[in-house]
DNA sequence: TGCAGCCTACTGGTCCGACCAGTGCACTAG
DNA sequence: CTAGTGCACTGGTCGGACCAGTAGGCTGCA
């Protein structure tokens, strides 16, 4: 025997503790999105604690979207519904802190796009295929109207995929790295000298993807989208890094 | 024209510009870890703010993982290096909330997983593929010492699978969700009636998968970890959503 | 009776000043 | 030269104060 080990106590800083019990009280069910807190008066007396420790603590519980406050309101805090927005913060403060590289992002793309395209080429409804029809009916009307109605266009075509994959995990991330890609290459395609050509190329590989999904052949059409992912964005990547996109080409 | 479209200027409270500021300095690489913020009493100097106003932001900060503050320090707040800590939390959050299924987590794992595979598969080193045989050694080694043992070189193993992958957006999530999966299921495992005849499977399959690596048949090892990851959650998950699981099989 | 407008009692946001328990460093006494 | 001791800081917490908002009840007019 070694003896009962003891572990060092950390110290553990009161707002902490409220943070924590607000949290399980959140997480728990206890308190459901929509409800109210107390009010920052309130729950100095339910805590025992002062209001700054209080206000501590709510600031914590807003950063990771768990509540939120409006001056005035003579309500507490509410409680808000689960939304991606902290996951979206994370993940992109991960990408700007030069921590990851251009290539690695659309690495990723390539491999939950094309996931998700094979998800929902077996698991979609007829409806969604409809909804991702029409939206590359939007792509090809948008040529015309500019680039930024063709990237929304675009947009709306992978998030229904996204959707009928019917995973919200899948969903979340390729909306949240998309996201990061479009704003770090965003003036380089602006600038782009052969625009219309790149739309049209990009049409016609949606519409390959698309009727691969249409029938059902799931492998073809995730193939395909890496394909397509990879030649709309291959130059954007230094070619160094470009070897470990082509990793994911057959 | 509609005549000059004024956005309403929602209220910005204080503490947030100082987020910003902070935030900005430290993403554009002004302030780089291990450096140190000013202290509390300096910054509300600098800012012009009073000290809650100061302390309501660096509390932000730090539930973002970008700064910590130790009593007593002589200097101020230190400037981590980027950890996914925050995004652990988030994505935790989501996954508690019940946002998101066990058979969603299991089919994302299914996913990275058989992605950082495939590319390891392609982009290996050979000081990595010996890495990779010397953790499903321990595996072996383990059956005899408990689960916990087991447990712990089979994370190893897939941990250097996601470090050859060459991309650390994909290491950072795999290890994020399979930390989740495994606490929302360690208690099921711990009572499986056929631990061992389990690790033995287990151990089979990651030997195949690595034999196909050592071959450089990247799809092949990829289908095969999807299997067995299959063959490994199918039993937690329940059986109405193991058909969305199937859909990643071929 | 009906409604427009004011009034009040709250809310959160910010500030100030104070105290405490830690920490590191310089200085002192041996 | 070193061991020990203060001191001057740090962050953590507290309490009180003021402000600009909001919502809902109340009043007074039509």
């Amino acid at each position: 025997m070694d003896g009962p080990r003891f572990e060092p106590v950390r110290a553990v800083r009161a707002y902490e503790r409220v943070v924590e019990q607000v949290e399980e009280a959140i997480e728990g069910g206890t308190l459901s999105p929509g409800q109210r807190l107390p009010s920052e008066r309130e729950l100095m007396v339910q805590f025992s604690v002062s209001r700054s420790t209080v206000r501590e603590a709510l600031r914590v519980l807003q950063a990771r979207g768990l509540v939120r406050s409006r001056p005035g309101d003579p309500n507490g805090a509410e409680v808000l519904p689960f939304s991606p927005a902290a996951l979206h913060k994370s993940m992109t403060t991960l990408a700007r802190v030069e921590e990851l590289s251009l290539a690695e992002l659309v690495q990723f793309r390539m491999v939950l796009d094309s996931s998700a395209i094979l998800l929902a080429a077996r698991l979609r409804t007829d409806a969604q295929l409809a909804d991702m029809e029409s939206a590359v009916a939007g792509m090809r009307a948008a040529v015309e109207a500019g680039h930024d109605a063709f990237g929304e266009a675009d947009v709306a075509f992978h998030d229904v995929v996204a959707r009928s994959s019917g995973n919200k995990l899948i969903q979340i991330c390729m909306d949240v790295v998309r996201s990061i890609v479009l704003k770090l290459i965003a003036e380089k395609i602006a600038d782009a000298p052969d625009r219309e050509a790149l739309m049209r190329q990009s049409i016609r590989h949606h519409e390959e993807v698309l009727a691969a999904m249409r029938a059902g052949d799931g492998p073809l059409a995730a193939r395909l989208s890496r394909k397509a992912m990879y030649d709309y964005y291959a130059g954007y990547v230094p070619a160094a890094e470009r070897s470990s996109l082509r990793a994911l080409l057959d």
